[in-house]
DNA sequence: TATGGTCCTGCAAACGATTGCACCGCGTCG
DNA sequence: CGACGCGGTGCAATCGTTTGCAGGACCATA
């Protein structure tokens, strides 16, 4: 009844040694066993309906062909594109993903480094926030290699594959420009991730770039990307500097809780305050307006790490380990010239 | 460097031998060792900070503390909370969970299971849609627990935890009744999934208690849980019956899709025709209008999933295997009495 | 003092695969 | 004709735990 066909019992089929068949079934022994007793062995697999048994295997080769994937909260909308994009691509290869979520909390990230360490994990993906530096360290002991996906270290010391945040902020303070807008804020994401970090420096570069000055009360800084703290910010900046007629925000969540501060203080949008966003979350297209916004490839992000880390599994030889994917901007209800009512 | 402390450091450390520290490690044989001995033992494996390897566990002991989960797509907003309640208790309890995506395509779904039994899971947690017959065959002949979330089959014969649809459905067509409304009609959902199936019925059934009769032109069918379903279904519904006021959705996404239709056709909601959803999924609440649906406790779905499967796991004795969660209304603006406008 | 019973703990065989090593037969070359 | 090389396969150790079984130490009872 149970799965319960051992290599033993192919080798019995076969009429050969285990050591033989193991050796049939692996691709990469293969060349060692002759053609033709390779083909009995593969025949008696097939009848038999044999599966290697992974565990088995990992105990001995201290592989498990599965790699641990960190991220904050999978209910934040914009990791589950990105997760799919991991799983198929890992799927493909034969690997398997462990999600966990860390709520970007250090004693639970330490915690699930550690389950997933014990799990002989291959390799770890990293979409977190914090202790990257911590992180790399454990999974360079452990000798494992580690991908960065939506963030990464300034000194690259560790692959990742990231937006270009810069351009992206770049094609928001563009448009808006365009638009005919001269005082433009910036609702910035938490300074100590690099997302948050870059963007804000990109905002900053764009709007010289397009001859706007951009005064320190024209920029507030955020401690989260969440929509509370979006809201908070937002009103935060408002109260610095009234006559803003746009607001760049780092990320649609932070858009979000723009939007909350706008309504809650009688403004509408767009006609008296413009909103970017960045990420191009799901169904942020249908929001009350629908929020103009920086569309990032999440899925693509995804399949890039996944390949990354593949990459470094098979081949150590390393090609290239900064991956900057390009965003695009997608135009909505949520921006319009200023003063568009009147 | 590596994390090659063993078992067997420990028993040289603690002066035992590497069985006598299996059975001290092991919550239920600790009763065997001397009590003393024990301590000692688990002096030495704190100091060495050893970590049982699951995989040499696994192998011996046929089990791997892992869960597979089924579910369609990570990317439908519905599923994440719903993980995430899984993910956490199964984890205060020691377990992983193992998440594919199957698209609800037989394929995938037949390979993932196959995959995952070969990985040794402990148990299935599906949120599928398709199959569960064949599913549940696959885990009994492996000896391995199914739980089943969302859905359910009409025999009860695997242990599954759902929410009241009847019920639900009943509170969105009492308060659109309580608001006026005579002519309603029902954007059902696929009639072979239990949730679409029972829906259907309770419908029907608060209809005829609500006094109000009806037609067959005033139900039609999807085929898929799906944004563009929905607004299929609703453009046949609304050719069908042009003189309908309200319409009851049964689930966010045909919803969505019931949007659509409108703005397309230029009528306005809820002024010409209102709008109840079903689930409460992620941002719905900022929609335009903000979605009244049935709220459905998506986490808690997941939390009793796992706790449903942790019992089926340790003691075999089985206590309630079918339960139903109560959903409950929340009223916004996409529902208001007939006519309103004029 | 012999016997029996209770606790402990050591021993060694699994679990299912991988892999270094040895060996065998055979062809080839000197 | 002997030695060598080589392709192919079997052997057995190994990965890190768990666990049935045996046996030793100790105590109590007859």
């Amino acid at each position: 009844m149970r799965s319960a066909v051992t290599i033993r019992d192919v080798a019995r089929v076969a009429k050969v040694h285990p050591g033989t068949v193991s050796r049939a079934l692996n691709a990469d022994t293969r060349a060692l066993v002759n053609e033709e007793t390779a083909e009995r062995v593969l025949r008696a697999a097939e009848e038999l309906g044999y599966r290697p048994n992974p565990i088995a295997r990992g105990l001995k080769t201290n592989r498990s062909y599965t790699i641990g994937v960190l991220i904050p909260d999978i209910t934040n909308p914009l990791f589950p594109p990105i997760l799919r994009g991991i799983e198929d691509r890992l799927g493909e290869a034969g690997y398997t993903s462990l999600i966990v979520n860390t709520d970007n909390d250090p004693d639970r990230e330490r915690i699930h480094i550690e389950a997933m360490r014990a799990r002989q994990v291959d390799g770890f993906i990293s979409a977190t926030a914090r202790l990257d530096r911590e992180l790399l360290a454990e999974a360079a002991a452990a000798g494992k290699p580690l991908v960065l996906v939506n963030r990464s270290l300034e000194d690259g010391s560790a692959p990742a594959v990231t937006v270009d945040d810069a351009f992206g902020i770049r094609l928001a303070v563009q448009h808006i420009a365009d638009l005919g807008h001269k005082r433009i804020g910036h609702v910035s994401g938490p300074q100590n991730l690099s997302t948050g970090h870059r963007r804000y420096l990109g905002f900053v570069e764009a709007m010289t770039d397009a001859g706007l000055e951009v005064q320190s009360e024209h920029v507030r800084f955020s401690k989260w990307f969440t929509e509370d703290e979006g809201a908070r910010v937002c009103a935060e900046l408002l109260d610095a500097a009234p006559d803003l007629t746009a607001i760049v925000a780092a990320n649609d969540l932070l858009a979000l809780g723009c939007y909350d501060t706008l309504e809650e203080r009688g403004l509408r949008c767009p006609e008296d305050i413009s909103i970017v966003g960045f990420n191009d979350m799901p169904f942020v297209d249908r929001l009350r307006p629908p929020l103009t916004t920086v569309r990032v490839p999440q899925r693509e992000i995804g399949t890039v790490a996944a390949d990354l880390m593949l990459q470094r599994l098979t081949d150590d030889g390393d090609g290239a380990s900064q991956i900057l994917l390009e965003p695009t901007l997608v135009v909505r209800g949520s921006t319009a010239p200023p003063g568009a009512s009147r």
